[in-house]
DNA sequence: CTCAACCATTGGTGACACCATTGATGCGTG
DNA sequence: CACGCATCAATGGTGTCACCAATGGTTGAG
């Protein structure tokens, strides 16, 4: 455990930066963020070069630390990306979010359906079948739903054995979890869905990748349709 | 202008630990970093935190700063693509890039076919007429070819009206640079990259989703391919 | 073998010197 | 008086140092 106690800082600012509650070209000092957070000019220092890390500001001598436009932001950070869904434009992030799940998800499965290994592959048909109990049980929309949902689409991004994907499985997770918890899943789930979630840990099981592929595919566009 | 760089000792750090050369579980130490690179502790605090913000290392009291192991990397942040591009592994590096690729871009062509401006439309199918014209030449392996190619793939993440897309442009960018400067790109390219390349900018331009995805996952495929 | 004291190493603070940039001041000229 | 140019001081980031607090592995004693 972390002791996480080097910046909370960089949770506020970071937070309020994002949230476009400082806007692009908004200036600040380390002597103001040292005063308003209380906190010594090195940690203010120490925080704005994580910022200027995540693309989210950039300093220079006299002229301060400067936000920048959200183009230059490194959205793909997983603090970024969490900041983001937890201020407003939520919506359209969850958005973007399911549009880059729709693109790599599929694969993912694909893949996992060549190189899972046989546990993962038990564990994914488990999964799989406790999620159609649990949903058809009417509970779609509870802790142990969720934590199985993320469970299964986070074995299959790990079992891709792209590390790329495997980076991406704490996105999926924060985007399956951001959904539940902002009330947006059904205590009963759509029958498709849970037939697809199935049939993807079936298809992976045999090896079948084709058959991942396009089970996953339903899936994720089956949310993104959940979105609008 | 990026101001140089105050820590020369980030990218050295960086690179020795993408590269393999410091291994998962090795300890460094501030005054032993600060020592080698003739800085202050207080820099290499800084490097070590910027380190530690692409989950590259780890640091505590009277432990050190430990060495992570690659799950645990931003294997995302394009400062660790690039210091992995960079050393041995590239070879994997590419491949995993270029899966990633293949999820990614026919959907991010299909969006664009949707999103783009006129203008970008005009510069997608010039640019292909253009790369056709260099590749049946024989300069498919030259500088301007290679500029071309990454102009277009960059003009489609960018339209696709998507940041997660767009900030991937770079990555593809970078990959498809590369590729070349390694010496993968034959004088000749294949006359059906040319079709495809050609076939996705028509694609987007007459705003053909289906067709637009179809091209682009053809190119993909042929590059992997192309990779083993 | 267990436990407590020790101490190395990071975390954090404050003060200081340095330097680049910028905006204002002030001088000269038309 | 107005305009322009050069000089200068204020500002704010960069880097260093000395210092103290917390912590957890190490070691030595019982």
């Amino acid at each position: 455990m972390p002791p996480v106690l080097h910046s909370p800082v960089l949770e506020a600012l970071g937070r309020r930066i994002t949230g476009g509650e400082l806007t692009a070209g908004a200036v600040l000092t380390l002597d103001g963020i040292g005063a308003e957070f209380e906190v010594s000019r090195t940690v203010a220092r120490e925080a704005m070069r994580l910022l200027e890390g995540l693309g989210l500001v950039r300093s220079g001598p006299r002229v301060g630390i400067v936000v920048l436009p959200h183009d230059a932001w490194n959205v793909l950070d997983p603090r970024v990306i969490e900041w983001r869904l937890a201020g407003p434009g939520r919506a359209s992030q969850l958005r973007s979010l399911t549009e880059l799940r729709q693109a790599v998800e599929p694969l993912a499965a694909a893949c996992a359906a060549r190189g899972a290994s046989a546990a993962v592959r038990d564990e994914l048909v488990a999964t799989a079948r406790r999620l159609r109990e649990l949903g058809e049980a009417g509970h779609g929309d509870g802790e142990e739903f969720l934590e199985l949902d993320i469970r299964l689409h986070e074995l299959l991004m790990r079992s891709s054995g792209n590390e790329l994907f495997s980076a991406l499985a704490d996105v999926v997770a924060v985007v399956i979890s951001g959904r539940t918890h902002l009330g947006l899943m059904p205590a009963h789930p759509e029958p498709e869905a849970l037939d697809a979630h199935e049939a993807v840990a079936l298809a992976v099981a045999r090896g079948d990748g084709a058959a991942a592929e396009e089970a996953m595919a339903r899936i994720v566009r089956e949310v993104r349709g959940a979105l609008g």
